[in-house]
DNA sequence: AATGAATGAGGATTCATTCAT
DNA sequence: TATGAATGAATCCTCATTCAT
């Protein structure tokens, strides 16, 4: 019995030291310098020891996936302490965007490349908790808004799914480096943070005049 | 002077050549697999000649970037028929949402990708004309929007970037698979296009709202 | 125990055939013909497989280098049975010149291709001990003659140096193909090593008569 | 008859302009960066326009060999001037060192790289005037030395080659980077020009010891 | 006289993965 | 459980050279 356990865990504690060294490498070197050899070389095992405890790349990609997206949901849960949910909304776009500033590979793995969703999708599992609960975060924080006046007359679902495109628009333009290449903004110098503040500005600005 | 005229076409058919084949393979296969190497092969030349037409593997991406984005301003030009700002306004969300649809793996290059504006950014060349008159066209019809109560209050420059953001978000998300995994639009068995188009009308309703 | 000894020993073995076939190649084609992928064909490899041996090229070089350096301080060595140091000496710059027409393209990448000692100054290693002890048996010997009144009122050290520069210059203008284009030693016909040979002792002559 | 000429005349500046551009190329970036596509581009001609003036690489670098002893003969003509022919020795050979150092890659060309002097062997033109005559240079300055008393009982012909061998062997080492790894060079901070100064001036004292 | 077009061969590396041990 | 060994397939890019025009 016991032994069985501790094997387990002692598996568990591989996958994790595994993926934390491949975390390691995305943040500092970038997706692309995740490579099995990269990873194994990190945590100083051989490339084929990995392959013990991952299928292949993709196993381990999806990994960091579901870590991402529960590390974005620990990210939101304080948030539920704000009792106004507006004020809630506007707390949560900026933490969306401050993870996606300072972790923005991760971001790019969660969100912009297609390859982590194309697994999902490839795999028999047909739910996905962790990306569920971080947009129903959203949803909810949406509909008390309504409850309270807020954006009256519009579809909970469609407006989270309005609000969530803005901002994860942003973020992309951002990371894909076209926040810096408008013409306006790079003449007037700004700085990137503050294009991206200025604009979830405007959008905060817009929707609250959406209240009867 | 036939001659020289004569040979200049050549090249420019050769330059066309390599660049439809990369495109294609971009289509076919994604980014990540073009290569010099797959060009050439497509192409039925050998891998130098590719050098002969284009300085490096970045110049032949740059090339299609510039493509994409000339094709995507050739769309926005005949909605300056429509009279009515705001009805252009809407017509070029949709327009741009068609174009990311239908010309999917192009959008991520032209927007989603970060090494194409990298690439930019290297080149000595400050002005990037292609890329501002395509937002410049966005500007310009909020800007004529507000001309008849619509946004008012709210910055132009600053607007125009949020409605960038949403509808870029919109297709990202898209683009990325995120659109088909959440919940309750896989459970109600929405088509994609019709999730895309829901939400954009939200937002057309929303930002309609704002006039005084 | 033995098993990872033989491990060991197995990995030594192959570094050896990996050198011993880059240095083949060396002596057949000359240093510029040394590359990975010749050097993995000549053993029937794949590329890919050096890499597991050798970080990278000048790697391969690098040890090359150090085997020839060790292979001419062995040559030395025994020389210092030699009581007479000024026989010794003598025996030295033959011993080193026999050296450099049999191992010519040793020779080549020991002390006339920049390579080796770029990648020596590039390395964090700032000792370089079979180098400097190849140097050290002649400043010793040369200190030695001085005792016995050779050579007197020159500094020791540069003393040396300016032997290895003669019998160096010697070599090199040999392996060069200089030597053999000297007009009157090409209408004389004589062989190559003829005329190293009296030059050698010519320069012999010379130093002796700087005996008080 | 004058149509002819000029043609010739055409031909010769354009040789001369290629050789030029190549030397110069030589001089900037080294042997390595000497390519026919490298020169070409420098001179704004098509590689295949040079194989019309040159039959292939190896006659462009033969041209700049001859070319580089021409230089060094126009550098030692003017010590003519001294009278006193062991100043004129002396100065004969700083000329050489400096040019050495001054024109590192072309002194690589001219008396350490083996390729032109093999060109030169399979060439069906036995003599080569250029060459001989630098040597000569110096037997004849080394003959007058011994007329006033050096050397005396030595070869004049051997001692010349003496003379070669130390001085070149002393630039080899420089270019080789040898120099500057000797440990006790190293440890004493020397620059690299102090030390061939010194081993120089060695060598100048011992030699003129040798006068009777 | 000049060249545009083309290429085969080759350069150093890196990768994900497999398999016998 | 772990790994050392191995590789085929890629990557971008440069070269000297030829040849029809």
């Amino acid at each position: 019995m016991g032994l069985k356990e501790r094997k387990e865990r002692e598996r568990q504690e591989m996958r994790g030291t595994i993926l934390k060294s491949a975390y390691r490498l995305f943040v500092d070197k970038g997706f692309d310098d995740v490579s099995i050899r990269n990873v194994a070389e990190a945590i100083e095992y051989s490339p084929a020891t990995i392959y013990l405890y991952f299928k292949d790349k993709n196993e381990i990609i999806h990994a960091l996936h579901r870590q991402g997206f529960s590390l974005l949901n620990k990210l939101f849960q304080p948030l539920f302490k704000i009792n106004n949910p507006f004020d809630r909304l506007c707390e949560m776009g900026r933490a969306y965007i401050k993870f996606a500033i300072k972790n923005s590979e991760m971001y790019k793995l969660l969100f912009i490349r297609s390859e982590p969703m194309e697994h999902l999708a490839s795999c028999q599992n047909q739910d996905w908790d962790e990306g569920d609960r971080a947009f129903d975060a959203l949803v909810q924080t949406v509909a008390q808004c309504q409850q309270l006046g807020y954006f009256k007359n519009l579809d909970t679902h469609q407006f989270s799914m309005t609000i969530w495109s803005f901002i994860h628009g942003l973020c992309a333009l951002r990371l894909s480096g076209h926040l810096g290449r408008v013409k306006e903004e790079r003449e007037s110098n700004k700085k990137l943070d503050q294009i991206m503040d200025e604009t979830l500005k405007t959008f905060t600005l817009a929707i609250e005049k959406l209240k009867k």
